[in-house]
DNA sequence: CAGCCTCATTGAAACGTTTCAATTAGTTTC
DNA sequence: GAAACTAATTGAAACGTTTCAATGAGGCTG
């Protein structure tokens, strides 16, 4: 029952406990240096048998070396940035760092937070979905020595490097499809505009709309959440009919999802021949929806592998130049659209 | 145009700038002793000009505190473990900790991996759902001075405390609305079965199957995701009408949407007549399902929030008593399941 | 056996903070 | 005007590593 309390034990303990000097340590615990297969020995047995940890504090403070990545995103309960984050975890894994995530929920205070953490943390890279239109703190991150990367945001007049996918063009995608379906009323539903992602969306969907001489209503939320779209939806459906749109473009799945909850509990409307939904991400749940939804999907998982990849190789040349990586979404067409 | 290239800047430099000691400076940075107004001015305007970043590294090994706690889960992509993790992290805000997160994918390997990587890191806490039966490296390290809280996990024989949700009692409710809808073929779906939270529903389930004399068929998968939904929903279906269920209890809502969509793709039947579905933990994403999903919601936020609270507590107040704090899960009833 | 390798090990200086006892300057008290 | 206080500031010692130049012990060579 001897409950090894606290004894907090460092490289001097093992190294004294072992019979060699605290450098020797040091050497078989990073093979930094040849150490005598003896010596190795002896040294790894005192580890065990004393619990010795590594500190991290110490290690890092010495080498100057951190090897961990912070990536910094919207929402972490939305599945679009679930599968952003799986991405760059596995690509962090594979290069041997760690990942640590912030969820600013779209508040920049929290997202400043969060960079604050990250700095003094002296992470080795930085990933961000931000959430305001200033990207002055970051552009001074990233000029002060610390890798910036964009995730799903594009620079701007930023001098600061980004991995996208096209909203414009998945917006632009959406009313399409709507178009060649008969719609005739086709509304946008999404918010708050100062996200890019939502406003390009819309830009892009307003713009086929004109092409085709039709008008597109704007609905905005607060918040890209299951709750808004319900909300909303629960707004929408009980317009007089003639200002009632015929067709639904969500900024994204969530919306979506809440939407179509509200149509099915608020109204008699049919989807999709009364009303047509087509959603945004293509997040796993949106092939089970009540009506199975039409969604727009964006390469999540891959848009967080690359942000890692590319913030490392960047890294790695030294390179000051900055990369726009801009990935092409793509319509994913089920039951919630007509058909065409 | 004077881009401030990476002169790191510490204390040293700020103290030079504003003409004082280093000394000075910490306690200005950390209200750690009485400054003057002046110098306090002077000092954080030497801040602002030189760009200087506290290190983390440096702060937390001299003064041994870190201010973080980790937590490892078993998926973050799963919602219920999200909405966990978003409780946990409320309340590390609250407390003004940060909070690093792990996803083991209920792969023991890559649990250990980030138990060892939080060791390092001095956490000032650890949050655990272990992916194993074997939980002696948790007892060592909580033996050792770490505070351990088990989530969503009993401690079993070991010493360890915990934060739990009732599984058995969640599955007796299962069965038990099941039943009353008048099933007489009940099917339990999950797996691995080395996960207690599965093996528990089952038990729940089965024994309650038992007292009305009925028989629980169990249909094993690898992994708790739509995908092993799916498959195993395929081969359900596709069994002759005699071997086939007339329910089936799902060990969570993943399993049971994948479930679904493969009766819709594959068959058929009709749900909830000719074949009843229920799932676990209410994820938001249940209300909305093609037919909308029966669940045993568990209060998933609330348990992350707890588990961090109880651990700040324990830790505190120093005690040595482990706590059990369990909660009770709740039938939600949806249109999968024949009402009564 | 002097000189020169090689191989393993050592000792001590840094890294950037916090913290605490010591110092200085200014103010009050008798 | 000495003594006793208070308030603000300082200097230096840690914290646990990494790293690098220096040391020592053999073994070879000529």
């Amino acid at each position: 029952m001897k409950e090894g309390r606290l004894a907090k034990v460092s490289m001097r303990e093992v190294a004294a406990h072992a019979g060699v000097s605290v450098g020797t340590v040091s050497h078989v615990i990073n093979r930094s240096q040849k150490v005598s297969e003896d010596t190795i020995a002896k040294v790894s047995r005192s580890i065990d048998v004393l619990g010795f940890v590594r500190n991290a504090a110490a290690r890092q403070l010495r080498s100057g070396r951190s090897s961990s990545l912070g990536l910094v995103v919207l929402d972490t309960a939305n599945p679009f940035f679930a599968s952003v984050a799986h991405g760059a975890r596995e690509a962090c894994d594979a290069a041997g760092l760690s990942l640590l995530i912030g969820d600013s929920g779209t508040e920049v205070a929290r997202e400043s937070k969060y960079l604050d953490l990250f700095a003094e943390q002296r992470v080795n890279g930085l990933l961000v979905t931000p959430s305001g239109a200033d990207l002055s703190k970051l552009e001074g991150i990233a000029s002060r020595g610390t890798p910036v990367m964009l995730v799903d945001r594009e620079a701007g007049g930023y001098s600061l490097s980004s991995v996208t996918v096209d909203n414009a063009a998945g917006g632009r995608m959406a009313l399409d499809h709507l178009i060649a379906g008969g719609c005739a009323k086709p509304a946008f539903v999404g918010g708050p505009f100062t996200l890019p992602q939502v406003s390009d969306r819309a830009r892009g969907a307003r713009e086929r709309a004109a092409e085709s001489d039709l008008d597109l209503a704007v609905f905005e939320t607060d918040e890209l959440t299951i709750l808004a779209g319900r909300s909303i939806g629960e707004h929408i459906v009980s317009l007089p009919e003639e200002e009632r749109p015929d067709a639904v473009f969500c900024a994204n799945d969530l919306l979506a999802v809440g939407f179509m909850q509200a149509v099915i509990m608020f109204s008699a409307l049919r989807i999709p021949e009364d009303l047509a939904l087509i959603g945004y991400d293509d997040i796993d749940y949106a092939f089970s929806t009540i009506v199975p939804l039409t969604s727009i999907r964006q390469p999540a998982d891959l848009l967080g592998r690359t942000a890692v990849e590319s913030l490392l190789a960047e890294n790695e040349s030294g390179e000051q130049a900055h990369r726009d990586e801009k990935f092409t979404p793509e319509l994913v067409v089920r039951q919630s659209t007509k058909d065409v």
